[in-house]
RNA sequence: UCCUCCUUAGCUCAGUUGGUUAGAGCACAUCACUGUUAAUGAUGGGGUCCUCCGUUCAAGUCGGAGAGGGGGAGCCA
């Protein structure tokens, strides 16, 4: 048998000394010919090899080299050194895979996330990129763990759709047409009859019409997978595939679902805490470092898990949307003018107006609700008794400091008369969405729902400012690497 | 897609009013040293100054176009 390995993270955290081990990992650093940092990405934390001078030959110390990969049989022993409580004395070292000095691209110093994002391919093996996905494995694990305590099932909804009415934004096409000469119709436009499954298709972009199936038969439903979205947005928190969780309820109302969410984010964040502390704290540190380079302005007076914390500790912030709008008008910001765009009731909200009430007047996160309806999709719920001009939907979206938007969700049109007049108002055939529609037609039940953009979470508790630093191989415009 | 900034050694960056052979730190190689903590010391190799076009006696430096990247905006999760 070849692996009877020790992971570094156990070795490190309760292997008395004297017992003999086999430790494998990538060279960090080899110091003085005698101390390789070797680490196996279980933890950031390297173990101290010794190879005490003359007991190896010079063609296997030279080949001691960073990011090279080692077998080493051992002894844990207590560190004569000062930075490691134990480190392993060597008695064999095998070289299981060279690694070319001159070309290794990733050194032992401080490398520029941009430089990073270039080899994606190795930047795992960096300790913010181990820290980070660490912590991206546990939140996707903490999510499952989360619905599966509470008896929701686990909905496998489609990712190939023939259905262009999920309204979330661009879609990616999806054929086995070919893109030179294709199959045209009698009034010359593309003959998608010809095409692998006889009509358009595309990538989705919401697993939410599928996920209310589910919760009209088993109550409780979740979807978490890959999300495609065509846009050309080049921002920091946008991605053409990304990971989202989109949870569907029956007998929730709003207010249901925004507990629900709450709890949710909540936990999430629990979870690392406990279970990720290392790497928290690693990436707080890091952040610290950061900060120290930015004008006193710019920096945030949080520590990440500070932040994070009080997050935890703190209820949201809920209010409606006709609030929100006060709250900015009554500001002195928008009393000097310092908002780019217009603030009055029906607008959506930009940008620089969440970031107002999350970071300057809240200094949480802030839950809001009662969007006007003609800014909102088809399947929210219209509330009742609202004025003429101002009508309102059950909407709710969950805006959180440096990030924005993290949860967009809703309680949906469960009366089949509302929802069939406003799709209609929208211009959407109901032919086509027959099937959603039978939900509301065979015992329609009220429900609610919320889709939480995973990457923007991770983004949330690692710090990481760019969404492309959350995510193993991102897809932006322009960028398709591996 | 729009606005804005950037692109010089493997990495991070400096480069004066346009001037002759383009620099530093780190990395890498060789040697020395040996309980180091991104080891240290000495020596050395390493450049399509993003690309193309233009201005000029002369362009890393000035102008135009293009490509790539960062930040911000819109769209959203």
């Amino acid at each position: 048998m070849f692996n009877q390995r020790i992971k570094i993270k156990q070795l490190l955290s309760a292997t008395p000394t004297g017992t003999e081990v086999v430790v494998m990992g990538w060279v960090r650093t080899f110091r003085n010919n005698q101390f390789i940092a070797l680490n196996d990405g279980s933890t950031n934390a390297n173990i101290q090899i010794v190879a005490s001078l003359g007991e190896f030959e010079d063609v296997i110390l030279k080949r001691i080299t960073t990011g090279a990969s080692l077998k080493i049989i051992g002894t844990v022993v207590e560190s004569l050194g000062k930075g490691q409580s134990v480190e392993v004395k060597a008695k064999t070292i095998e070289i299981l895979g060279d690694s070319d000095a001159e070309k290794f691209p990733l050194q032992p110093k401080k490398h520029s996330l941009e430089f990073l994002r270039e080899k994606a391919h190795l930047r795992f093996r960096t300790n913010t990129f181990g820290s980070v996905f660490r912590l991206r494995h546990a939140l996707a694990f903490a999510v499952h763990q989360f619905y599966n305590e509470r008896g929701f099932v686990y909905l496998h909804t489609p990712i190939i759709t023939s259905s262009d009415a999920e309204g979330a934004g661009e879609m990616f096409r999806v054929t086995t047409l070919p893109l030179e000469g294709a199959p045209k119709n009698e009034q010359g436009e593309i003959d998608y009859t010809q095409d692998f499954f006889g009509k358009g298709t595309n990538l989705t972009v919401s697993g939410q019409l599928e996920g209310e199936l589910g919760a009209m038969a088993f109550s409780e439903i979740y979807t978490f997978g890959p999300t495609f979205r065509a846009e050309n947005s080049n921002t920091t928190r946008h991605l053409a595939e990304f990971w989202m969780i989109e949870p569907e309820m029956a007998f929730y109302d709003i207010e249901d679902n925004m507990n629900l969410a709450e709890e949710f984010i909540k936990y999430l964040i629990n979870y690392a805490l406990k279970n990720n502390a290392d790497d928290i704290d690693f990436l707080d540190a890091r952040l610290a470092e950061e900060e120290k380079l930015l004008p006193t302005e710019k920096r945030s007076g949080f520590g990440l898990r500070e932040k994070l914390e009080l997050v935890v500790n703190n209820n949201f912030e809920r209010i409606t949307y006709t609030e929100a709008i006060d709250i900015l008008l009554n500001s002195n910001h928008y009393k000097k003018k310092k908002f780019q765009y217009e603030v009055k009731w029906g607008i959506d909200l930009q940008s620089e107006h969440e970031r107002y009430l999350v970071e300057q007047h809240f200094k949480k996160p802030v839950i809001v609700t009662g969007y006007p309806a003609a800014i909102k999709a088809f399947y929210m719920r219209m509330n009742d008794g609202c004025a003429p001009g101002k009508e309102t939907v059950a909407a709710m979206d969950i805006l959180a400091p440096g990030i924005g938007e993290i949860v967009g969700g809703s309680q949906r049109e469960e009366r089949l008369d509302k929802l069939e007049a406003r799709m209609n108002a929208m211009h959407i055939p109901l032919e086509d969405m027959s099937w959603y529609l039978d939900t509301r037609r065979f015992g329609t039940v009220p429900h609610a729902g919320f889709g939480l953009g995973f990457e923007r979470m991770i983004q949330f508790v690692t710090g990481m400012t760019n969404i492309r630093d959350v995510i193993p191989f991102a897809r932006t415009p322009k960028n398709c690497e591996y």
